[in-house]
DNA sequence: CCCCAGGCCGCGC
DNA sequence: GCGCGGCATGGG
């Protein structure tokens, strides 16, 4: 569909669509769930760490341990052992690992821009994205696996982190609020219908699909 | 037993 | 600049 005879307005067109689609079929999600309103930004930077390619479940277990240890702070983590903040996070998986992430994300201070959070040790475009627009609400559109997945099925063929980012911030409205659903819409998608192998009969978007008309022909 | 989950780094080429 | 192995727990 987003073939060579594909005007910019019917990007646009289409990709608003799906959105709608997308929003009747499984409703707003409110994104990004936090257990601390008073912590709410410091959580969704530790969250978006700690579930780089682990399920959120793992994730909800970590930030309770955090909780109860007392110690879901800049300081806390930069004061205590890496040992014992690794045994903390354990549940989340990439323990070791994701324990010097939250300890160079808490060093971090000052002014957040992309450029100094990807310089951070442990911070890629994904979880950068996601850190700048939940946790700070600057409308950055955010790529995940996910994505790529479902606009390769489409049919879409620049599907690295940048020409998708491009594709959507050049193509929808640039509202927070949007780029806030319209991920966690897509992410819903992903685990429903348009897994690893894909449930395309009751897909809510495979009227657009390329994969999907192919694969309900039979 | 298998595969998967809201990635990223470090390496070789 | 890209592909690949390693990282690790918990659930289906």
């Amino acid at each position: 569909m987003p073939e060579k005879n594909c005007s910019q307005k019917d990007v646009k067109n289409i990709l608003m669509e799906i959105y709608h689609l997308l929003l009747k079929h499984f409703g707003k999600q409110n994104w990004w769930p936090v257990v601390n309103k008073k912590n709410k930004r410091f959580e969704i930077i530790v969250g978006a760490i700690l579930t780089q390619n682990t399920s959120w479940k793992n994730v909800e277990k970590a930030i309770k341990n955090l909780y109860e240890n007392n110690a879901f702070s800049r300081k806390a983590i930069l004061e205590m052992p890496i040992e014992k903040l690794a045994e903390i996070i354990k549940p989340s998986g990439y323990y070791k690992q994701k324990a010097r992430k939250l300890k160079e994300i808490a060093k971090l201070k000052g002014r957040i821009t992309r450029k100094r959070l990807l310089s951070v040790w442990g911070i890629g475009k994904e979880t950068c994205d996601a850190i700048l627009l939940y946790a700070y609400d600057i409308p950055v559109f955010v790529i995940d696996a996910y994505t790529q997945r479902i606009f390769s099925r489409l049919g879409f063929k620049k599907l690295d982190y940048d020409s998708l980012q491009k594709l959507f911030e050049e193509n929808i409205p640039k509202d927070i609020e949007i780029y806030k659903e319209y991920h966690a819409l897509l992410d819903e998608l992903a685990k429903n219908y348009c897994k690893k192998i894909p449930i395309c009969e009751k897909c809510p978007i495979s009227i657009f699909c390329e994969y999907g008309r192919n694969n309900l022909k039979k």
